[in-house]
DNA sequence: TGTACATCAGTGAACGCGCGTTCACTGATGTAC
DNA sequence: TGTACATCAGTGAACGCGCGTTCACTGATGTAC
């Protein structure tokens, strides 16, 4: 486990163990993902890509599902890392931040549609799972944090803010869904800049 | 094809010839949808809830996506008799009919998130096929004529105008496609009055 | 009114396929002594 | 430093299953005469 060789490089392996393998057959579930959606995932299309025999996932997940929530969790990490990456480029005041992390949202959206629609939109993934229930927390705690400091309210007790946020993560998720689904097609159109402009203005319209 | 009797009522056939096999396998469909969800979605299981061998539905569908594309363009039918029932018993001003179609549009993914999804996040559907395409256009055309009246101008032409139908369409999705995925839990929690009152707040909020 | 016949909508058996999971195994590795 | 051994992460064959599709068939129906 403590090889410091690069396996990441060269998926054919020149040892019986691997290395890494439960790395590698993330990011090869990834890109199974991403080739067939959700639909028609399968374990051992994962472990040919990641050149294993199909039996090996299971030292690593246990099951289908074990990986699928792997995964995900994976994936709400990833997600909230784009809003971090969207946010460090914007203006410091809150209603900013707000849109950055509204625009962070549709990115990782358009970047990752497969990933994005098994975090939010499967239920293949064990939602109760302590490592995914903690990713995904942690991307709802930021969003009642920035709406707060957006308002002076707090969601957890203030309905005005309640709303604000309902209504904030309903525009980026719905933009954000829509585009991955190929629908806003004269907004997926737009060049990037003048795109992400428009998103940056409907995020925030309502508040 | 002219017999009198109801078919709909008994699943279990008296005759060889079912009658209206066709819309008994829709029927299925739709409910199978429900229960699995489109991942588990299978033809024989459809065939064998309406009661016929698992053969039977090539004659009516051809295949298993001819069945899933016509379930969506029903699908799209009952979305948009949804936003239209609910339109009937609101103001009759344009911003109001906007919201109403906004509340009906959360309403049926409620009602039918299956069915929701397979229309606006699946791509086992035929979405070229004519009679599906047709029923989808009808829904945004409604939408354009709304924004239109709404706000004076035809976001066919007016950059402002595509821009409220955007946000109006996303803000309406993703409450939707939320409530859907049993996210927002707080919202689902209220008593539906009161929901369906912070809906359509919510909607047109930003207009 | 009766009959022959074409058409159509079903049946049920059979096909090949890919799936997830299990299991006995084996090769590689690290560690205790 | 060398060796025995426990542990672990892989292999590959086998399992049973449900799937979509095909196909020869048959029963029911409507219609031409």
């Amino acid at each position: 486990m403590e090889e410091s060789h690069d396996d990441t490089a060269r998926p054919s392996r020149t040892h019986y163990h691997h290395g890494d393998l439960r790395a590698a057959l993330l990011r090869a579930a990834e890109e199974e993902l991403a080739r067939t959606g959700i639909e028609g995932f399968s374990l051992r299309a994962v472990a040919k890509r990641a050149g294993v025999s199909h039996a090996a996932p299971a030292h690593h997940f246990g099951d289908v599902k074990g990986l699928l929530t792997a995964l995900a969790a994976e994936g709400f990490r990833r997600f909230l890392e784009t809003q971090k990456q969207v946010m460090a480029q914007s203006a410091p005041d809150p209603r900013s931040q707000l849109a950055a992390a509204g625009l962070g949202y549709v990115r990782f959206a358009q970047a990752s549609p497969a990933l994005f629609r098994l975090i939010f939109s499967s239920d293949r993934p064990e939602f109760s799972n302590e490592e995914l229930a903690h990713a995904s927390g942690e991307s709802y705690d930021m969003l009642v944090r920035q709406v707060h400091a957006a308002t002076g309210r707090d969601p957890n007790f203030d309905p005005q803010a309640l709303q604000d946020l309902q209504a904030v993560w309903a525009t980026a998720h719905g933009l954000a869904d829509l585009l991955a689904a190929g629908r806003l097609k004269q907004l997926a159109a737009m060049p990037q800049d003048k795109r992400e402009a428009e998103i940056l203005k409907i995020v925030v319209r309502g508040l």
